[in-house]
DNA sequence: GTGGGCGCCCCGAGTTCATGGGGGGCGGGT
DNA sequence: ACCCGCCCCCCATGAACTCGGGGCGCCCAC
């Protein structure tokens, strides 16, 4: 362990930045480089102090922590996501956009001090849930299973409909697909939105990927 | 915590069979229930005894972990892998093949006390190489399609009436954010029609989408 | 400079299509 | 028998899409 890594924190709550503060100051071989409130001080600390590995909350007062990956990487620094945010969107965004690790918030500390070492080994620590939803997703893109699971009473073949929406095709597309009459399409819209509580195709396929009912990708 | 989770060890180690079972021991709400050091022995002692949870070893002198796998599932029963292989070829057909979470033998007591909790909550517990070879595949997996064509040139405010759309957005509301006219939505509406060539906001959605010009949320 | 190109903004009028309200029928389960 | 998923149909309204017409500000090249 020849050198100290520096870590660098952003984070909004003040409780938990002093938290993480304190768990890095007790780490062996880490000292914490900054520690910013916002993406712009993130931002601007960056350009200025060189670290190893940033703590990177996502919901953030000024915008989206995935924005500083980019200057991360360019800054050669590893990202570690650090979140509450445990939805399948949110996880599989922040791995899309390049994170080298997804923990949420509850992860205790001495964890957290293993996953920031494996990271910086060039591991990818993924908290379970992350892992469930990375997993799920892997699994029905590599072609299999659709979920049985229906969350909120739709039947099967409205999910088979709300699934080709989301693919971008109409009322006819999806009628000669399935083989029935557009006219009945617009029957299972109709239900669809009932359930859904919304008015148009695109709520409905935000509302549908928002709760895991298709995939998201398909 | 109502009833003690009955644990079973699948691990021809000698040794760590037995340090196995000391973690299973000294945790809390977990039993022992039963400890095979074959694959044989496993299936027999399954077949008598119930449990919750297996943790199995991947290589075993009459065979391969992942054949416990059925039965397991049959007997509704999670299987957590735990092994010293840490080889993409491994991690990758063990979680095709469907285990409940991948492990390597380095893991620590708490930790690994803690992953079982996961697992019996649903959850899919990872090593963090596990999930760098799991993320890698996943990334050329759905990296090769998207990035394919590139052909964007999409303005930011296109970009930016797009993102609304996927939110579900009527013409109408996407004005009122943007501070725009509706006629005006239509007018970003039109080039983006055309230079994405598609004819209706749900395939444009769909489209952005897949060559990443809007992610899984936002 | 003057002219073009382009991003961004606004407008009207027409067509197509999704939404949302009815009506009914068939078949499989409790 | 009933409920429910699934299928088919009609019709009114309004939203989304297509087609025109403009205007402003910026930057770059002529």
């Amino acid at each position: 362990m020849s050198k100290p890594k520096r870590i660098a924190i952003l984070e909004d709550d003040e409780h938990l930045r002093v938290y993480l503060e304190e768990v890095i100051a007790e780490g062996e071989g880490l000292i914490l480089a900054f520690s910013a409130e916002t993406l712009a001080q993130a931002k601007a600390s960056l350009a200025r102090t060189a670290c190893d590995l940033c703590l990177v909350d996502l919901r953030l007062p000024d915008g989206d922590g995935l924005s500083l990956l980019g200057p991360l990487r360019a800054a050669g620094a590893k990202a570690l996501i650090l979140t509450v945010l445990g939805d399948p969107a949110s996880v599989l965004m922040a791995l899309k956009a390049g994170a080298d690790g997804y923990l949420l918030k509850e992860t205790p500390p001495d964890q957290l001090r293993r996953s920031i070492a494996s990271t910086l080994a060039g591991e990818t620590p993924l908290s379970p849930q992350a892992a469930t939803h990375l997993l799920e997703t892997w699994k029905s893109a590599s072609g299999a299973l659709t979920r049985a699971a229906e969350g909120e009473g739709l039947t099967p073949r409205e999910v088979e409909v709300l699934k080709l929406f989301s693919r971008g095709l109409s009322y006819r597309e999806a009628a000669d697909i399935l083989g029935i009459s557009p006219h009945t399409i617009g029957d299972h819209v109709k239900c669809i939105y009932r359930k859904l509580a919304v008015h148009s195709r695109s709520e409905a396929i935000f509302e549908a990927r928002q709760m895991g009912l298709i995939s998201l990708l398909d």
